[in-house]
DNA sequence: ATTAAAATTAAGAATAATTACTAATTTAAT
DNA sequence: ATTAAATTAGTAATTATTCTTAATTTTAAT
């Protein structure tokens, strides 16, 4: 079932988030892509949002406000959330994945991947 | 402003979360504390639920489903949700405070805390 | 115990994010 | 060019959560 041909708006969708180092919501998304292709819906942002999160694509990061948020870029990697701006932002640390081994250790299930998401203020807010 | 009254929802609303070792969903702790508190509204678990988790009583956790789960457990730990049944469960290991500190590191503003939600099978559902 | 001010509540309306539906369009492979 | 499968726009529907308001409960002070 369903094999993935090559769409318009899905390519111009993935283009736009390669562009970004911030991690912007469907709507985001959606008003930007609005200028390349004026006719999409947001009802397709999402669908290919979340098509391209299930095969890994991009990432999906759920950090507690309303919305998600999308990156670009598959690999993992840490991310913070200013608690005043709410700005979401990768955060440059050396590779985690020993993480997900030591949380196999004691556990009786598979880990297979984690989300890591800092919480604090960032450098613009962090005076006040 | 605002004092913190001992109201009897908010407090059923805590003794409940403290008996489970899962986190649930508001949807879920409304329909059992309300065969504590018969005439409790969604609203107010939710009120209560946000109340209590930005004094940081309780922790909330959004792990990528559609809504909020909840921990009783304050103290910072990480969690599990496994992708096949969607269970939410802590997860054992040792303190990750040097996380806090590693992120510093290189980071221009200020973490303060963080979230680490692992991703996989857990142990009834591996097999398959 | 009374009382008055502040905090909390139930109930339901409102909002916001996301998903589902459907008929029309686009794409890929002949 | 033809056809089947995939994708889409547009809109309706759904779901989680917040907001509003008048009534009730709690607290602290008498």
């Amino acid at each position: 079932m369903a094999t993935l041909n090559r769409s318009k708006s899905r390519e111009a969708i993935v283009r736009f988030l390669m562009t970004r180092k911030d991690h912007p919501t469907a709507e985001v998304i959606y008003n930007n892509v609005r200028q390349e292709c004026p006719k999409i819906s947001l009802g397709t942002v999402y669908r290919n949002l979340t098509l391209l999160s299930d095969i890994g694509e991009i990432q999906k990061i759920s950090c507690g406000d309303a919305s998600e948020h999308f990156d670009g870029n598959a690999k993992p990697h840490p991310h913070f959330v200013c608690n005043k701006c709410h700005r979401v932002d990768d955060l440059e640390m050396d590779d985690l994945n020993f993480l997900n081994t030591l949380a196999n250790q004691k556990f009786g299930g598979i880990v297979e991947k984690h989300q890591l998401i800092f919480y604090g203020k960032c450098e613009f807010c962090k005076e006040n």
